[in-house]
RNA sequence: GCGCCCGUAGCUCAGCUGGAUAGAGCAUCAGCUUCCGAAGCUGAGGGUCGGGGGUUCGAAUCCCUCCGGGCGCGCCA
């Protein structure tokens, strides 16, 4: 809808631009967007105030230039010059009747667009080390990202969505020593308790199970407890497959799927971390200082170098990262985006560094970055603090047992990634309409009802007839969700573009409202079936915008609440 | 000290690649069910968009500065 209207605009533009009117070097950066207010129509576009300057002339006549230069066109009722130099676009009731039937017709390919068109997409994600379960920003990392490559594949994009993760480092060993603690019978607080051991209970359950021989299956592999609380090498591997089948369960029962599961250690194995440091080498951004091999990342951007192969001869993380990153690149990625908490910000500035210093025709821009922000969790009123080494923090699998699945994707997806935001358990439990994802499955699930209410009357829709009888839908309320709804579109395209999935979510409690309203305000089952047909078309319209917004959400839309 | 993010209604947050009277939910107050599900609808009150400058025809949005909060700034990951 909105791509036919910008068409139109840049027609004009081109005749003007024929016609000497516009330069024909004028840039034609302008705006067309939806008006705030249906009074200035149902679009408006700043072209003329954008290029009223090149032109050489004052807004206002330039958009009467421009208008009149318009084609004529069967969705545009009506064309207004407006303020400064606005040109408001009404359109017909035409242009939502095609839209309401495009809905129809597409069903869940509705609101798919092409602006990522095959382009090969990574989204990287979650990536926590095996060190214990996940917790909320854990969370919050999954909703985004999982919404994120959603999106992205609704606008054409071939997404591979990927973890990461360290198997091999300074933690996991880490991770090991506490294992063995426990296995030996010491707990947090004893005497020979490891000083940076991690303290919580999980640790106990993981010890315990390599003591029983447990059979850990997970991603393709097996490992069983091997009982003997001296072999540290047993030990670690098999806390790290606990904990990643816990994970990855975790995962699971939150509706998030990965493609590829990238092990840091990979990278020691195939060579892939000496090839970087040959590279960077090679290029010359490197020196060696105390025995180190510093990479001149000031080069690009950054504000300190960094060292990159520490004096003991052992690699520091920021190594490993950027032969990662590389290694997408070779993978044949286009397009890789990186979904990780703020407090980790400064390792990009530092990968982007690495990947430029490599000279191998990386974009700049390689990779692009999501951040998102920490959570605050209150139960009780009070904040619950997160502190993995004290053991005390909120799961993701507390939050999906007690507050559902549904609801705790909705909250943390709801919410720009980029603020910080207050998670708070029990209003998100709360079963009242304190929840706004209620409120939208709602939605969707009254207009089931209203299928199954036609069923039971034994009425049947007859679904070309309502197309063919929109003509019938003249209310404010009908009209307010025909706009509402042809909205979908553009708002996927914005999500996938700007990478802010929450405005989905945003978007999906305004289409939920006009459909509650129109609910309430008019019958939908009346005796009149040209009116009914066409009615129940425009709300089963809805409830497929609703489906689908939702499952870009990876929220369920039920048919009954 | 330096870098990044944030500061919008009592609370939680949208709006931010400049646009037309600043929005929503909750909370508060007042209404709405002989009718397809009231997990709903309608209305009211509530704002120096943290403060101050600047750019512009136009600033919550861009720039500067100050205040207040968060997170980074290791031969840790």
């Amino acid at each position: 809808m909105k791509e036919q209207l910008r068409t139109l605009i840049e027609q004009a533009l081109d005749r003007l631009r024929s016609a000497g009117t516009l330069p024909a070097d004028a840039s034609a950066a302008f705006v067309l967007e939806r008006t705030k207010s249906r009074e200035h129509g149902d679009f408006a576009t700043n072209a003329a105030l954008a290029l009223a300057k090149p032109a050489r002339t004052n807004p206002r006549a330039l958009a009467q230039a421009l208008v009149a230069a318009l084609a004529p066109n069967a969705l545009v009722e009506k064309v207004e010059i407006a303020g400064p130099g606005f040109i408001n676009f009404f359109l017909g009731p035409a242009a939502y009747h095609q839209e309401t039937r495009r809905v129809l017709d597409e069903g869940v390919r509705y609101g798919c667009n092409t602006t990522a068109a095959g382009r090969r997409t990574q989204v990287e994600f979650v990536s926590a080390n095996p060190t214990g379960p996940l917790h909320i920003g854990h969370g919050r990392a999954a909703a985004v990202g999982d919404c994120l490559a959603r999106a992205l594949a609704a606008s054409g994009a071939e997404v591979t969505r990927e973890f990461y993760y360290n198997d091999a480092g300074v933690q996991i060993e880490n991770l090991a020593r506490s294992t063995q603690a426990r296995a030996k019978g010491s707990k947090p607080g004893a005497a020979d308790w490891p000083a940076d051991a991690y303290n919580g209970d999980y640790i106990g359950d993981v010890a315990e199970a390599y003591l029983r021989g447990d059979r850990v299956e997970f991603e393709n592999h097996v490992v069983t407890g091997a009982k003997n609380p001296d072999d540290i090498d047993a030990i670690r591997q098999f806390a790290v497959a606990y904990l990643r089948r816990e994970q990855n369960a975790d995962l699971a029962a939150f509706g998030v799927k990965f493609d590829v599961y990238f092990l840091e250690s990979s990278l020691y194995g195939d060579g892939k971390v000496e090839e970087t440091v040959r590279e960077l080498v090679k290029h010359g951004h490197t020196y060696e200082e105390g025995g180190a091999l510093w990479l001149r990342t000031t080069d690009f951007g950054d504000d300190k170098d960094r060292v990159m192969r520490k004096s003991d001869g052992t690699f520091t993380y920021f190594l490993p990262d950027v032969a990662y990153h590389l290694s997408k690149w070779q993978r044949g990625y286009q397009r890789a985006i990186t979904e990780l908490g703020a407090d980790h910000h400064g390792s990009l500035a530092r990968v982007k560094a690495g990947l430029q210093a490599l000279d191998m025709g990386i974009p700049k821009d390689y990779p692009e970055y999501v951040l998102h922000q920490m959570v605050t969790v209150m139960r009780g009123g009070e904040e619950v603090k997160i502190s993995k080494r004290a053991g005390s923090y909120v799961t993701l699998r507390d939050l999906i047992d007690e507050v559902g699945r549904d609801a705790t994707r909705f909250f943390l997806i709801a919410r720009k990634s980029d603020s910080q935001m207050v998670f708070d358990i029990d209003l998100a439990r709360s079963q009242s309409n304190d929840n706004p994802v209620y409120y939208i499955q709602y939605a969707h699930a009254r207009v089931c009802s209203v299928l199954r209410q036609l069923d039971e009357r034994g009425l049947k829709w007859n679904r070309d007839n309502g197309l063919a009888k929109l003509a019938r839908l003249d209310n404010e309320h009908e009209s307010a969700l025909m706009v509402e709804i042809s909205r979908y579109p553009e708002v996927v395209e914005a999500a996938a573009l700007n990478l802010e999935p929450h405005l989905i979510a945003s978007y999906l409690r305004e289409l939920a409202n006009a459909l509650h309203a129109y609910y309430h305000a008019h019958q939908f089952i009346v005796d009149d079936a040209d009116l009914r047909d066409a009615r129940v078309a425009l709300a089963v319209a809805a409830q497929q915008a609703l489906a689908n917004g939702l499952d870009l959400l990876g929220v369920s839309a039920p048919e009954q609440m």
